[in-house]
DNA sequence: ACAAAAACATGCTGTTTCGCATGTTTTTTT
DNA sequence: AAAAAAACATGCGAAACAGCATGTTTTTGT
């Protein structure tokens, strides 16, 4: 275990934080001294659907998942996070409630700010707010478009959405395997079905040497043929 | 046809319309004069997914609905619009391309603000730009539970599920009849199932008693019951 | 390094859902 | 008011999908 320092925006290498964004202002200098530094383990959650809202959290370094819990424990995944982005957003006004929960996938450091701090920050520096905004914004066509792939889409299809999906945001290391690496089951549970489906697909993506796989680790083969064979449901989206 | 008068925010009534809310401060009022009004006629589209970014539209009057447009037509509707909400929000930053259509449902009347006006009294209006964070906010919420609902719920849930969205939005009329009055086939759009389906799960539940309809109308019997019956996905959330 | 647990893989079966066909009712148009 | 079009309704067979069982491989903990 090494000793942990405590997170100083000033050093931080996250370029895409937003409150790193707007750090220069002086404002934003005090703020964020109101931010607290924790540190997660593998498989901790950090934030519990339907516990009371404590604030919002920025992954400084790790990996984490964002989920809903349904009927008889099933998880429905709703996207990964990479170090920079938000968590446990929302509910400043109206809902008092997480309507989410979040959990590291590998050990993560969080920075935290509480109810008090957040909302002092976003009266008091509108370019935040107005950054805000846009993330939500973008997230909720993000959302719209999950909707429909979830009404149109076939189970085959939704698997391979989801290997581009985690091959666009998280990459390939250098032997061609996807970079964010998930049991079957988080696939599943991210693409809306379950996990003997999600393997009978990769087994025939297999077979047919679109992707290669390696334990659980998956490569794909050619990302544009994947992307042709649902293209027609992306006219005009690329989330 | 009755004349149409220019539509002014200082005597509208939408309440609940964002700009009608800030519209004591001066900057919004000289604002609100960029404003233009438009007249829909009923199936009339006034958004087209993929078309470049011109604006934000207030429904001032009537009802209307946004979409998706899928593979061999399919529509996706991701929300039915009364008056004072907002459409076609999103894409000041990043993205000129509208995400979704919208079309009027009946006769309506818009209020459009272009992109330049938009822009200029987020940046003037710091409680504006706020106000619209949470709208997004709490939509993105509300899209990410029908996320899970449609990963998890049955077709009948499903169906059921839109009947309550209907009831909680927009009410019954004193006959007990759904006052937005929809297709099978839009509520098999929403639901994202197809209108057969739709059609034999309301036969059902006129058979159980648990609805009544004429022609094209529904009244719900009990909507507690039904809700009961759906409770089980909704531990938390009531969107 | 070994045992235990978790994850992966595949076949089989049953259920749910869809698409088509056909007929009826309701709504719209002329 | 009649004709045409749209929407509603229902049965039936096909397809997609999920759940269970069983065996294998990989990972984890000691």
């Amino acid at each position: 275990m090494m000793a942990q320092e405590r997170i100083d925006c000033n050093t931080c290498l996250n370029e895409n934080c937003l409150i790193k964004k707007h750090l220069s202002t002086s404002l934003m200098q005090k703020s964020v001294e109101g931010r607290s530094t924790i540190i997660c383990k593998k498989g901790q959650q950090f934030i519990m659907e339907g516990s009371p809202v404590n604030g919002l959290y920025f992954l400084h370094k790790g990996k984490a998942k964002v989920l809903k819990t349904g009927i008889y424990g099933k998880e429905q995944i709703l996207r990964f996070v990479k170090p920079g982005e938000i968590m446990g957003h929302r509910g400043y006004g109206t809902s008092k409630k997480y309507a989410i929960s979040a959990l590291a996938m590998e050990d993560s450091i969080l920075c935290h700010f509480s109810n008090e701090s957040l909302y002092e920050m976003l009266q008091s520096i509108p370019a935040l707010t107005y950054d805000l905004m846009l993330f939500y914004g973008e997230e909720l066509d993000r959302s719209e478009t999950k909707v429909k792939a979830f009404a149109q889409m076939t189970v085959r299809e939704r698997v391979i959405d989801t290997l581009l999906y985690i091959h666009r945001r998280f990459g390939e290391n250098k032997n061609g395997f996807l970079s964010l690496l998930l049991s079957r089951k988080e696939i599943a549970d991210y693409a809306g079905t379950t996990d003997e489906q999600v393997i009978r697909t990769l087994s025939a993506l297999k077979k047919e040497k679109q992707i290669y796989t390696s334990g659980k680790r998956i490569a794909i083969g050619d990302v544009n043929k994947l992307k042709r064979e649902i293209s027609e449901h992306n006219y005009f989206i690329d989330s």
